[in-house]
RNA sequence: CGGGGUGUAGCGCAGCCCGGUUAGCGCGCUUCGUUCGGGACGAAGAGGCCGGGAGUUCAAAUCUCCCCACCCCGACCA
């Protein structure tokens, strides 16, 4: 491709509504534009990346047996009501107005129609079928440019067994060819096991990219790969080292304290002294949760222990439930449940809230004076905590998800009807798998992952093209001649050329252009160079520069590959 | 849906408080000339319903009200 003739309009400038690095180099390497809100047009760049990344999927789901579909993003609302989704989805789902249509936010009903009174003997299975389509959600909020939008690439696949074992197979070879894309993509990646949510099924795992981009905040363990969401994720926290001699109970005035930090400054006390209160609510039974220091209470883990529909007491209760404001509640003479994190289980000589506005108690023995508590892990994981399987420090951030693979079992094809025959001719509803890749997911953290502060930094796997040919000074014959030789060879050898044939165009500007667009290896064909019958090879990477002789070129360029 | 912010040339922005000739600047674009290995220089141009509507006023990009779009934080997220 020439660029004088090719439609990729660079932008200089990074633009105003563009914030993470992917999006904004989308936008500068006219791979997208935006059309509205988290919708995107995929300009021939970015959608040249896009089909490689197709192409990637498709060899590896073909690899396990997968087959190719292409289904319709226009469904009648009709299926998705047998399913009960058009509720479940709600406003997420895009309802045409003047037909009884939806757009598709998925396709698991669409699949299993098709499956139905197709697949009728066990003979018939496994199948695992598989497309590429847009998906269209109506999300709240689009954001992050290409990351969360309202229309989006995504390829789905749907596994139809015989029985559990069976299905146990099919989602194996889905998790196996899921890291083979992603690698094969060149993305780096971890693997979180999840609860499957609202699709209903068993077991389930998330492929995660980290991003600052991310809507998902993770725990990882670099050295074992331990990965869980912070919601449930755990980490070896230090216990209390218990005092050998207990003290008594004894009130303390402090006027006006009501945080831990402010208590501590005022007693002169670290924070591993101190126990805080929180009253949650559960079916209208007040429940103490008291946690070391500052640790902050993880609701999603109390819920597990003590039951869902637990909430917070609202301020005004407190003084009714404990006899205090915030800031001066304890266990110590609380009537109700208490439910305490376990780095508190034996404490002793703690401080904590005496339930009278402005006084705390002192000499808190928690064996002697809490004797009803019960200890859960209740605190979220905290990065630099030690992992619970190898001790070594955990990581917390933010991450994306990529792909995402479960266990679905039989929710749609009991609701659609969907059977087969096993071989006694019994009727049983097929077993289902569900296994979903962002597709330009992929492209936006391919990029999050692959820039500097010049741009893009392909390598071969992904790149729209292989190289860059920069001819310096269009108006000299020779330069001419030697870029159009070295662009039609290349092109013999099957390789993808950008050219940068531009005439009026600078060499400084050429330069920062393919740096821009990052092809894995520029090669650049200048004056002095020419009169020495020698180019420049510079690799977008590392930034190595290769001054070589056109003989020995065609070799080094097979080498680079 | 709550909070905050922004809409002025293709892109990035100034002007708005405090209303007043023809609405500016940088980049990009067109033409000519020079330059030609890290975002060149000179000259001449083109390009605007100042997001939309209603109002106030002799006069509105500027003040008031309504609407719309987009961004950020939160809620939500199979």
């Amino acid at each position: 491709m020439k660029l004088s003739k090719a439609f990729i309009p660079t932008l200089k400038e990074v633009p105003a509504d563009a914030v993470i690095p992917s999006h904004i180099l989308m936008l500068r390497t006219g791979m997208v534009r935006m059309l509205s809100a988290g919708i995107y047009s995929f300009l021939p760049l970015g959608y040249k990346v896009l089909k490689k990344i197709e192409n990637i999927i498709r060899e590896e789901m073909d690899a396990i047996g997968g087959q190719e579909f292409h289904l319709p993003g226009l469904n009648p609302r009709e299926i998705w009501e047998q399913t009960n989704r058009v509720e479940a989805f709600g406003d997420t789902m895009f309802h045409v107005k003047n037909r009884d249509y939806v757009l598709a936010p998925t396709h698991e009903e669409i699949m299993t129609y098709h499956a139905k009174g197709a697949l009728k003997s066990y003979k018939e299975l496994p199948q695992i079928w598989y497309q590429i389509q847009t998906k269209f959600r109506n999300e709240p909020r689009p954001r992050s440019g290409i990351i969360r939008g309202r229309q989006f690439l995504m390829k789905d696949s749907y596994s139809f067994d015989s029985s559990l074992e069976n299905l146990d197979k099919s989602y194996d070879l889905h998790a196996r060819a899921y890291r083979n894309i992603f690698e094969r993509c060149g993305i780096k990646f971890f693997v979180v096991g999840a609860s499957s949510g609202a699709m209903g099924g068993s077991k389930s795992e998330e492929f995660m990219v980290k991003s600052d981009a991310g809507e998902d905040t993770v725990a990882y363990c670099e050295k074992c790969g331990y990965a869980a969401n912070v919601e449930v994720a755990q980490s070896i926290s230090a216990d209390i080292a218990r005092n050998a001699e207990s003290k008594e109970l004894y009130e303390i005035s402090t006027p006006n304290i009501k945080s831990i930090d402010e208590l501590c400054g005022f007693l002169n006390i670290s924070e591993t002294e101190c126990a805080k209160s929180r009253i949650y609510v559960l079916d209208g039974v007040p429940i103490l949760v008291l946690m070391l220091g500052n640790d902050e209470v993880n609701e999603i883990k109390l819920e597990a222990a003590v039951g869902s529909g637990v909430r917070p007491a609202h301020p005004e209760e407190l003084k009714e439930i404990t006899g205090a404001d915030a800031g001066s509640i304890g266990p110590v003479g609380f009537k109700g449940r208490i439910i305490a994190d376990k780095r508190l289980k034996n404490a002793n000589n703690m401080f904590s809230g005496a339930n009278k506005n402005d006084y705390h108690i002192g000499g808190i023995d928690f064996d002697r004076d809490v004797k009803s508590a019960d200890f859960f892990d209740l605190r979220t994981v905290q990065p630099g905590e030690k992992c619970t399987r190898c001790s070594a420090k955990l990581d917390v951030f933010k991450a994306i998800e990529l792909g995402h693979i479960f266990k679905l079992g039989t929710k749609y094809t009991e609701a659609l009807g969907a059977n087969f025959l096993d071989e006694s001719g019994k009727d049983h509803p097929i077993i289902m798998g569900s296994y979903g890749i962002g597709v330009d997911r992929v492209l936006a953290c391919y990029l999050e992952q692959n820039h500097d502060d010049k741009g893009i930094v392909w390598d071969f796997r992904l790149a729209p093209f292989h190289f860059h040919l920069i001819g310096l000074n269009m108006k000299k014959p020779e330069i001419v001649q030697a870029c159009n030789d070295i662009y039609f060879n290349l092109r013999q050898m099957s390789y993808d050329v950008i050219f940068d044939d531009r005439i009026d165009a600078q060499a400084g500007f050429k330069f920062n252009d393919a740096d821009l667009l990052g092809m894995p290896v520029q090669i650049i064909v200048g004056d002095k160079n020419l009169q020495e019958k020698c180019v420049e090879i510079k690799i977008r990477k590392t930034g190595e520069r290769y001054k070589i002789s056109l003989e020995e070129f065609y070799i080094k360029v097979k080498e680079l590959i």
